[in-house]
RNA sequence: GGCCCGUUAGUCAAGUGGCCAAGACGUCGCCCUCUCACGGCGAAGGCAGGGGUUCGACUCCCCUACGGGUCACCA
């Protein structure tokens, strides 16, 4: 067999060689232990929590190194592009502060070492594979997909395992003829990578994370090129990586399965492998299982969920970091104030085992991050919620910003902040008791207080109120108030002898606090009404009067 | 089915042969307290099972079970 010749006739329009193409690729400059790591999405502008969980992966290891984080676009399959797919997904990354040092960007390329798009690459990839052929490295192969469908029929009949291999790889040993007369009919044919492997060897491989794994060697002489010429993930990855200097691949465990076959392939073309990061999965409960979360069945495995949630995009951040990185959650209570770029990042501390999402558990983050933030982020940031997601609460908002501050400063900053708010969609119930056409009574006084009791109460309040008080002379008042209607003013004595009292000070604040607020529950009731003002106040107190 | 990965409490996990197996979330209780939230204290709850190796195994080896992944001209 004439390789040289079988190489022209197959892919007669590549003039190109390898070593022109690597002329192009000169190697990265920088610094010793430098990352260099690629977010590759296929562009469906769809990127779930696991997607997130790998491109924070890339860019921690690049930028902790001095490196860089590149984005290209695995764009080899058609049914897998959607328009403005790449514009999305660089939105969506961009706000969750996830930024690309190079590659793709919304329309073009930015750097040195594209273009960033597999299907710009096409001459690349058949300059390569027509190298391959020319060393015997691999083959045409003319099967139709009913051929193959009936080969893998054949091996499930006798239980073998399914493959274009040994026996079953019909073309790998075709004759030039053979060839020649399938190309003369137009036939379409992809190209086999030609396998030396045997299943019979075994041997060690090193994964950054999973450390010592052990492998098989690959027997199937998987497609390089489709039929289209396009490259398939496998050889696309070896070539691009190799050219675009990716130290650190990062990747879902599941390319685990395909891993014998890439060490086959950088073998082959002469590549220098880059070292592999594969990382666990982001599971999900499904019938007491722990399985995959899926794009298709679970709503919060898209990204965007967070987003319309009201998630904070650093909650977000720091929930997964602490799924990333085993320690951070220790470092981060240990430097509460600290940017997440001061954490050493390491893959040494990444779980080497699924780990299930947990929504509790990112509520508590989220609380815990909103409740370190001043009162105008966080009404900068609701804000911003409500204006995508409840147009009548944003101008509500909007209506009286200093009003809407004094609100959510209730409880904000010292050394024991309120955590109450996980979600900016959880802000307007908070507030929603401050503006009067939000305002309604979720709750009323129980029954077993004697109405006139309440009402002398509230009129006692009503009369004595004065809202220029600080703090402890309005609970005064409000202990007199108790004292003089019959409840008692001490909680301490109400407990030793509640049976000589109608109730004690906690049950008119408790009325109070359902006149004005509509709730059993809310921060604290002086400043409440400090913010609310003595109109709305005495108002609504005199509503429940009758 | 073949191949590969994994298995410490409900969840996330520390642990790398040697005190009664950290911590966080969640749950429950108590305290603080005018409610809620915060905060403090405490409780329940775990090394999948079986063999080895060893003076000694959560840690090393083997087997089993269970879970996950992958077996495309998709990535």
């Amino acid at each position: 067999m004439d390789n040289n010749f079988l190489a022209d006739i197959l892919y007669p329009n590549i003039k190109t060689l390898p070593a022109d193409i690597e002329a192009r690729y000169p190697a990265r400059n920088l610094q010793e232990g430098a990352k260099v790591t690629r977010f590759a999405p296929s562009p469906t502008g769809f990127l779930h929590i696991g997607n997130l969980y790998g491109a924070f992966t890339d860019e921690r290891l690049a930028h902790t190194s001095g490196g860089v984080f590149y984005l290209r676009i695995e764009d080899t399959d058609a049914k897998r592009t959607v328009p403005n797919g790449i514009a999305i997904i660089i939105e969506t990354l961009g706000k969750l502060g996830v930024k690309f040092d190079e590659g793709a960007v919304i329309d073009g390329d930015n750097g040195a070492y594209g273009p960033y798009r597999q299907s710009e690459r096409a001459e690349i990839y058949q300059t390569y594979a027509k190298q391959l052929i020319r060393e015997g490295k691999a083959y045409p192969c003319f099967c139709t997909e009913e051929e193959l469908a009936s080969i893998r029929e054949q091996q499930e009949s006798q239980k073998l395992t399914p493959g274009y291999y040994g026996e079953f790889a019909v073309w790998r040993d075709a004759s030039l003829e053979q060839i020649q007369a399938k190309l003369a009919e137009n036939a379409p044919f992809v190209l086999r990578f030609r396998s030396e492997g045997s299943i019979a060897n075994k041997m060690k491989f090193r994964d950054e994370i999973k450390g010592e794994i052990d492998v098989t060697e690959n027997d199937v002489d998987h497609v390089i090129l489709k039929s289209d010429g396009i490259p398939t993930y496998h050889f696309a990855h070896a070539v691009d990586d190799h050219l675009m200097g990716t130290t650190h691949v990062i990747r879902d465990e599941s390319w685990l399965s395909t891993l014998p076959f890439h060490i086959q392939l950088f073998k082959a073309l002469g590549f220098k492998m880059p070292k592999y990061c594969h990382t666990a999965q982001v599971l999900k409960l499904d019938n007491g299982n722990k399985r995959k979360i899926s794009k298709r069945k679970d709503p919060e495995a898209a990204l965007t969920y967070y987003h319309s949630q009201g998630y904070p995009v650093a909650a977000v951040r720091e929930y997964l970091m602490t799924l990333l990185n085993s320690n951070f959650e220790e470092w981060r209570l240990a430097n509460p104030d600290a940017a997440i770029e001061d954490f050493k990042f390491t893959t040494k501390k990444m779980s080497v085992s699924g780990s299930l999402f947990d929504l509790d558990k990112l509520n508590d983050v989220s609380k815990n991050v909103i409740s370190r933030m001043t009162a105008n982020e966080v009404y900068d940031l609701t804000l911003a919620w409500a204006k995508e997601n409840d147009a009548d609460f944003a101008s509500v908002l909007e209506s009286d910003k200093d009003y809407a501050i004094r609100i959510l400063s209730i409880g904000r900053g010292g050394k024991k902040p309120r955590k109450d708010i996980a979600l900016w969609s959880e802000v307007k119930g908070y507030m929603s008791f401050f503006y009067d056409a939000l305002f309604n009574r979720e709750d009323s006084i129980p029954d077993k207080f004697n109405k006139e009791d309440i009402c002398a109460v509230l009129a006692n309040f009503k009369d004595t109120y004065n809202a220029n008080a600080d703090q402890s002379e309005w609970f005064n008042n409000v202990k007199a108030i108790a004292e003089s209607n019959g409840f008692c003013p001490d909680m301490k004595a109400y407990k030793a002898n509640p049976e000589l009292y109608k109730g004690s000070v906690a049950d008119v604040s408790m009325f109070l606090r359902i006149a004005v607020t509509g709730r059993m529950n809310s921060p604290d009731l002086y400043e409440v009404m400090q913010i609310l003002g003595a109109e709305r106040v005495l108002g609504r107190v005199a509503e429940i009067i009758g």
